[in-house]
DNA sequence: GCGACAG
DNA sequence: ATCTTGTCGC
């Protein structure tokens, strides 16, 4: 069984180079595949008494806000968590802690993993799932903030992005219908074997009519969880708006919080 | 050199 | 991420 790596935790100090190599090392320990203990099917009922008679599993959002100094720039990241069971939140909190490097494609676990550990320092119940917004093994070194935080944790997690940041769709994105799916496989710009499958674009939402169409999301494993699993948790958690509700209420979090930071 | 690029 | 009104469609 994997331990929590608190060793391989994000260091803004290091050099960009050896940023790129501990995401190698992080994307060598993460598994990719489904490994945890709790029932898939309880994660969005709320009166689900899974087989085993205990509760639901504590599914996890996380997403960040940033403040703004007196000077206008930006100078500190806001992490929000919000823990739900059943479908139904049980607890929320949030950390706010220094900006030390700006955002660079590839490097997000950098900039934002550390308010992110701190509010996870911060939460009493015991989480069973991360959720994060961001990609997981969708990533230059298969090693995106989902990875990261899961490995550093060794919780199972799963990456949530609305936009693809590399490989390459197995198929046409458009106008997807409601809870299709598509793959991702990785090309010459993520460092794995070409064509390895890197995650999904998932659909969870989708208009009647024509004109408009929503985009998908893009659902990786981070760790711990294979990538059809992920897809299928994110379209399991997904009601009445496109992001998963743990995601879209981490989200609203991390802006109501932020608004009442610098009222 | 040129293009791509989570949040 | 963030800055932001109106506006198209159900």
């Amino acid at each position: 069984m994997s331990q929590p790596r608190p060793d391989l935790a994000p260091d803004a100090d290091l050099s960009r180079e050896e940023m790129e190599t501990l995401q190698r090392e992080i994307a060598d320990v993460a598994v990719f595949d489904d490994a945890f203990a709790f029932d898939t099917d309880a994660l969005s009922n709320p009166l689900a008494a899974t087989s085993s008679g205990g509760q639901p599993p504590v599914v996890v959002g996380i997403d960040q806000s940033f403040l703004t100094n007196a000077d206008g720039d930006q100078d500190r990241a806001l992490s929000a968590v919000v823990a739900m069971r059943g479908g139904e939140v049980i607890e929320r909190v949030f950390a706010v802690t220094p900006l030390e490097i700006p955002y660079i494609p590839g490097l997000l676990s950098f900039r934002e993993g550390a308010p992110i550990l701190a509010a996870l320092e911060e939460l009493s119940v015991t989480p069973d799932l991360f959720l994060f917004d961001g990609s997981g093994r969708i990533h230059f070194r298969q090693a995106g903030i989902a990875t990261h935080m899961g490995v550093v944790r060794d919780v199972p997690s799963i990456g949530v992005a609305k936009s693809l940041l590399c490989g390459s769709p197995r198929g046409n994105l458009e106008d997807l219908s409601e809870g299709t799916t598509v793959g991702i496989e990785s090309n010459a710009r993520v460092d794995a074997p070409d064509g390895t499958l890197l995650g999904y674009a998932v659909q969870t939402r989708q208009y009647e009519s024509p004109n408009r169409y929503i985009n998908p999301l893009y659902v990786s494993p981070g760790h711990r969880v294979g990538p059809e699993t992920a897809a299928d948790i994110a379209l399991a958690l997904s009601a009445s708006y496109k992001l998963p509700e743990p995601v879209r209420l981490a989200d609203k979090y991390a802006d109501d919080a932020k608004t009442s930071l610098d009222d």
